[in-house]
RNA sequence: GCUCCGGUAGUGUAGUCCGGCCAAUCAUUCCGGCCUUUCGAGCCGAAGACCCGGGUUCAAAUCCCGGCCGGAGCACCA
C-alpha cells in the first residue's frame, strides 16, 4: 500500500486534534537562521493542525550560557516578522518556585537524591555504572539537603539534585542525571533571588508537562535528552510528548557557528552589530532585504530530516528573488565609478523604466557629456569599440586613459542591430553609495533617486538587489541581499 | 573507551515504515539555446544520485547482516 506523495512538511503522529508545540531558545543572541528554522516548523504545523504555539526561554543558565536582556525582545520582534506569533510565552527563571515543586515530590516519589560527589568524582563511578554513596539515601534525608541546597547551607560544587535512572544503563548518558545545581552568580532577570537553578533536561521536560506539549521538534543532539527525560515523567507518571529530531545545519556562507562564538567576534569588533551583513542572524537577512515568506518557503522545503545537511543560501536568495523581482524598481548603481566624456549629442536627461516588465513608470536621470560607468566594465569599453548605455544613447569609444566617446545615436534598436553590449552608468552628481555585502563592502555612485527608497528593496542594475537601508545628508547605505 | 543516530545528483529533497507503479520526484546550482535596452526575470533543453559488500526474494533505494564514512551524547551548558 503506498501513500500519496506528501507535499510540504510530513505528517505528524497524533497531530489530528491539534498540537501545542514550542520553540524553546536560550536568549543568549539574537535568531539565527537555526533558529528560523525551529520558530518556522514548530509554527507551520500548528498553522497546519491547528493549537497553540509557544515561546519559552531555557534561559537557567546564569553563566556559561548567559541570557542577554536585550535578546528575549529580540526572539519575539523576529517571530514575528516571520510571521510566528507565540500564543504564549513563557520565561524558565520566572518560574523556578513551579520546578522546586516539583522536585519536592520527586524526592519524595525517590525519584531523585541529592548527591554530594564531586564531579570527577561522581564521573567515575558512573563510568564503571556503580552507584554513588548518596543513591541510597531515605527521601527524608534527600529532602533535608535538598533544604540546605535552597537555604544556602551547601555551596556552589558541594552539592547537586540528580535523578534516578539506571546506574547500570549500557549507555554512559543515561545514568543518573544532574537536575539542579547550586548557582550563586546573579541571573540577569532574576537576580540573586534564587541559589538552585534546574538543568535544561529538568527545566524542559517538567515545562513540556506543564504547558501540555504535544509534539517536540528537536536537534538529534538531544536524543539522550529524550531518553534522560523519559526516566523523570516514569517516577512522575507522566506522558512523554511525541518528539521529532532533525540533523545539524551547516550553512555555505557561513560555516559552522555559534552563538556564543559570535557573540565573542562581536564583543571583539568584528562585526558592526547583529545585523551586520556578514551574520548569520534574522536580522541580518531582514536587514538585506530577504522576506520572511522566502525564509519560510525554504524551511518547509528544507523538511525535518535527521541527516544532517549543509545547505547552501542561494536556494532562499532564489526563494527571495521570485518574491522580490515584481517589486524592487530599477535603480542605476556604478561600483568604482570611472568619469567617460561623450563627444556629440547626449540627452541632457535620460527616461529610464523603474521596472522591464511591470508599469511602475519611467524614472528620469539627469545624464549630458559627461557621465560615470564602471571600473567592472572598463575592460569592454576600448578604442573603436561601441556599446550602449542604457537608456541612454550609444557610443563609441575613441579613447582610454581619459575614457572618451562620441555619441552615435540613442536610438535602441540600432543598438540592437548593431548587437552592441549594454552597461548601465550614473550621472557625476548622483549620490554616493555604500553598499554593505556578506563578503565585504561596494562604493560607488548612484542615481540620485535612489534617495527616495529608503527601507525598500530596489534592484540595482546589472548588480544585485539591495535593500536601502539608511540615506543621510550625503551619502547612501545599503544592504545587498543577493544577484 | 561506552552509547546513539544518519548516509538518494554539486546542494537540499520525495520515495524507505507497508519490496514490484522507481530505467527514481521536485527545487536549487551548473552548462547550452531563445527572449529581453540589466550579467535580473521569463521560456526551452541538457547534465547529474540510491555509500560498499554479502544475504533473503520471482523482484531490494526499500527487509537482514557486516563494513566504510559522517554527526552526536557520555557537563554542576543549552
Amino acid at each position: 500500500m503506498k501513500k500519496e506523495p506528501e507535499k510540504g512538511l510530513p505528517r505528524l503522529e497524533g497531530a489530528e486534534g491539534g498540537v501545542v508545540m514550542r520553540f524553546a531558545p536560550n536568549p543568549n543572541g539574537p535568531p539565527t537562521i537555526g533558529s528560523a528554522r525551529g520558530i518556522i516548523i514548530n509554527s507551520e504545523y500548528v498553522k497546519r493542525y491547528g493549537g497553540r504555539f509557544l515561546l519559552r526561554f531555557d534561559d537557567t543558565d546564569p553563566v556559561n550560557k548567559r541570557p542577554m536582556p536585550e535578546a528575549y525582545g529580540w526572539y519575539l520582534e523576529d517571530c514575528q516578522w516571520l510571521g510566528a506569533v507565540p500564543d504564549e510565552v513563557i520565561v524558565a527563571s520566572d518560574r523556578l518556585p513551579l520546578y522546586y515543586e516539583i522536585a519536592e515530590e520527586l524526592i519524595w516519589r525517590g525519584g531523585a537524591y541529592v548527591c554530594r560527589c564531586d564531579q570527577a568524582a561522581f564521573k567515575a563511578l558512573k563510568d564503571a555504572a556503580a552507584a554513588c554513596p548518596h543513591r541510597g539515601q531515605s527521601p527524608q534525608e534527600n529532602n533535608a539537603l535538598w533544604r540546605e541546597m535552597i537555604e544556602g547551607s551547601l555551596g556552589p560544587g558541594e552539592a547537586v539534585l540528580r535523578v534516578k535512572t539506571d546506574i547500570v544503563h549500557k549507555d554512559p548518558a543515561l545514568r543518573d542525571w544532574a537536575a539542579f545545581r547550586i548557582v550563586t552568580t546573579p541571573h540577569p532577570r532574576a537576580g540573586d533571588k534564587y541559589r538552585v537553578w534546574p538543568l535544561l533536561d529538568f527545566e524542559s521536560a517538567v515545562e513540556d508537562h506543564l504547558l501540555g506539549v504535544t509534539h517536540i521538534l528537536r536537534g538529534k543532539d538531544l536524543m539522550d535528552s529524550e531518553r534522560r527525560q523519559r526516566y523523570l515523567y516514569d517516577h512522575m507518571g507522566w506522558e512523554y510528548p511525541t518528539t521529532i529530531h532533525w540533523g545539524r545545519i551547516k550553512i555555505h556562507q557561513f560555516g559552522s557557528f555559534s552563538t556564543s562564538a559570535l557573540r565573542r567576534a562581536l564583543e571583539a569588533g568584528e562585526y558592526s552589530g547583529w545585523d551586520d551583513a556578514r551574520m548569520p542572524t534574522v536580522r541580518a537577512l531582514r536587514r538585506r532585504g530577504i522576506r520572511p515568506e522566502a525564509l519560510r518557503k525554504f524551511m518547509v522545503e528544507l523538511g525535518v530530516g535527521e541527516t544532517d545537511i549543509s545547505i547552501s543560501m542561494d536556494s532562499v536568495y532564489a526563494e527571495n528573488r521570485k518574491i522580490v523581482d515584481p517589486m524592487a524598481k530599477r535603480r542605476f548603481f556604478v561600483k568604482d565609478p570611472h568619469p567617460l566624456e561623450i563627444d556629440g549629442d547626449v540627452p541632457e536627461v535620460a527616461k529610464a523604466p523603474f521596472h522591464p516588465t511591470l508599469d511602475l513608470g519611467l524614472r528620469e536621470i539627469p545624464a549630458g557629456p559627461r557621465v560615470l560607468v564602471s571600473a567592472d566594465d572598463l575592460s569592454d569599453l576600448k578604442v573603436g569599440g561601441s556599446l550602449r548605455l542604457k537608456d541612454l544613447c550609444n557610443i563609441e569609444v575613441v579613447a582610454t586613459a581619459p575614457l572618451r566617446a562620441r555619441a552615435i545615436g540613442t536610438d535602441p534598436h540600432q543598438a540592437k542591430e548593431m548587437r552592441l553590449r549594454i552597461i548601465h552608468w550614473a550621472p557625476p552628481a548622483g549620490v554616493p553609495v555604500r553598499v554593505m555585502r556578506p563578503d565585504g563592502v561596494d562604493a560607488g555612485i548612484g542615481e540620485a533617486g535612489i534617495r527616495e527608497d529608503e527601507g525598500k528593496v530596489v534592484q540595482f542594475e546589472r548588480y544585485g538587489f539591495v535593500r536601502i537601508d539608511s540615506v543621510s545628508g550625503d551619502e547612501v547605505v545599503a544592504y545587498f541581499a543577493h544577484r
